[in-house]
RNA sequence: GUGAGUGUAGCUCAAGGGCAGAGCACUGGACUGUGGCUCCAGGGGUUGGGGGUUCGAAACCCCUCACUCACCCCA
């Protein structure tokens, strides 16, 4: 006996009923996107793997040690993609869709693959739910799409979340910064831990997120990213500010707040919540200006953000917020009581689902109370039952299972049997 | 990649060196073509895997694998 095959780690069936649920919990979310405008667009799952080097960066983590690559047969190399963005931008590049003179608005949802160790709210292969706006944006472009991420906060009854707010510099202020603050962690290299060393050279903003205590020690004083921010990103910093305020929706500025992928530019931000343990993120995003062109396009802006679906569904279970579980899936169950009756109960299953009855046929050992679990395993409404008197007499019963009201049909007036049945279920 | 905790029936868990068990679930019967309740019976296990200590290991030791949580990282 060989061992079972199971699923690789970190990857996770969804098993009726969550399966159900689970795509409610996409759809009531997509829902809010399709409120702000946004369209729908459905990428691959796998890209060239230059895609995210270039777009996420080599030096990050998700590009250095978790992405899942592989070649094809051909040689080329591709990657199971770890995120949403890059693929979006480089299709809306490539089919023309995004324009420097006009703004358009498109959202993505679907598993996502990174290497990780598995652990509460992160799984190798999780879902994520994003948005993009691309085109001439300004600073209140950055909080509308806040604002809808706010409202699924509220519809969700998100608990105790916060919004942490950040500005990372345009491409003219942040390489100043990027100067002064390598110019600090060179002085204080000594009391850097190896990793935040190596990081200092390839990709010091990296440095900020350090928890190393020592490292933290060092960044109590180290020169703050909005401190040396030029003139228009000090602005625009203080209209999302202001206009978040505005809209009463509560922020916590978080200066170390630098999101792991390179391609942000000015506003960053992260919803997250302390019911979710320590992978705390429930959705996440910035403003990425420089993005469209680094990957061959035209110089567009763009804001975007994404959700994780596994981390909504834990915040709402908490909250009691999940969608309920679905209706029954089965009216009818027939049951031939015996052999010389299947043909009869096969072709009545088949007229019932042509009239739109969920039915199945029960063709297991001549119990009848076999018949009855089973249907009630099944939550089905009606038991059709077809014997030796019926098929003589060219007749079905079918029995309410909650009433426990039998009629008698002819087998050929399934329209009525239909009709009866549809009644009965949808006015319970 | 690092650390800690946990692996016993389909599920939830007992037994802490001396017969591997309970509840739920499943199957059958009481009840022959009318269910849910009740009662009775039954099937299910290399105690994650491998090695060691011991007269004897689910238990103690070592290795390994898996899961969970945390570091890290992020949604």
């Amino acid at each position: 006996m060989s061992s079972p095959i199971r699923a690789p780690r970190g990857v996770k069936d969804i098993i009726p009923p969550d399966a159900i649920r689970f795509e409610k919990i996409l759809k009531e979310t997509e829902e809010i996107l399709a409120l702000g405008g946004f369209q729908k667009i459905l990428l691959p799952l796998f890209e060239s793997a230059a895609l995210f080097s270039r777009s996420i960066g080599g030096a990050t983590d998700i590009v250095e040690k978790e992405m899942y690559t592989f070649s094809d047969k051909g040689g080329d190399l591709f990657a199971l993609r770890p995120e949403g963005t890059a693929s979006l931008l480089r299709a809306a590049i490539e089919h023309r869709l995004a324009d420097p003179g006009k703004i358009v608005r498109l959202s993505y949802a679907g598993p996502m693959f990174r290497h990780e160790r598995p652990q509460a709210g992160r799984l190798r292969q999780f879902h994520q739910i994003g948005a993009e706006i691309l085109g001439p944006l300004t600073p209140s472009d950055d909080v509308d799409l806040i604002a809808l991420i706010h409202r699924m906060a509220e519809a969700f009854s998100i608990p105790s979340w916060t919004l942490l707010l950040n500005n990372m510099g345009c491409p003219a202020c942040r390489p100043v910064y990027r100067e002064t603050l390598v110019g600090y962690l060179k002085q204080h290299e000594k009391d850097l831990c190896e990793t935040c060393r190596h990081r200092t050279d390839v990709n010091p903003l990296r440095v900020l997120d350090c928890k190393t205590p020592s490292c933290q020690a060092v960044l109590e004083t180290a020169p703050k990213i909005t401190d040396s921010l030029c003139d228009r990103s000090r602005a625009h910093f203080g209209q999302v500010r202001e206009e978040l305020e505005g809209l009463g929706i509560p922020y916590t500025l978080s200066h170390r707040l630098v999101r792991g992928l390179d391609y942000y530019t000015e506003t960053t931000f992260e919803f997250v919540s302390d019911a979710l343990g320590a992978q705390s993120t429930w959705a996440a995003g910035g403003r990425y200006d420089g993005l469209c062109q680094e990957l061959g396009g035209p110089d567009i802006p763009g804001f975007g953000f994404a959700a994780g679906i596994e981390r909504l569904w834990l915040l709402r279970e908490k909250a009691g917020t999940l969608p309920v579980s679905p209706s029954p899936p089965l009216w009818l169950t027939v049951f031939p009581l015996i052999p010389e009756a299947r043909p009869s109960a096969l072709r009545l299953v088949r007229q019932m689902r042509n009239l739109s009855v969920p039915s199945a046929g029960f063709f297991g050992s001549g119990k009848i109370k076999s018949a009855f679990r089973q249907a009630e395993r099944d939550a089905s409404r009606f038991l059709a039952f077809i014997g030796e008197d019926e098929l003589a007499a060219g007749t079905v019963q079918v029995k309410n299972l909650e009433t426990g009201e039998q009629t008698s049909y002819a087998l050929k007036e399934c329209s009525r049997i239909a009709e009866d049945i549809r009644n009965a279920v949808l006015s319970a």
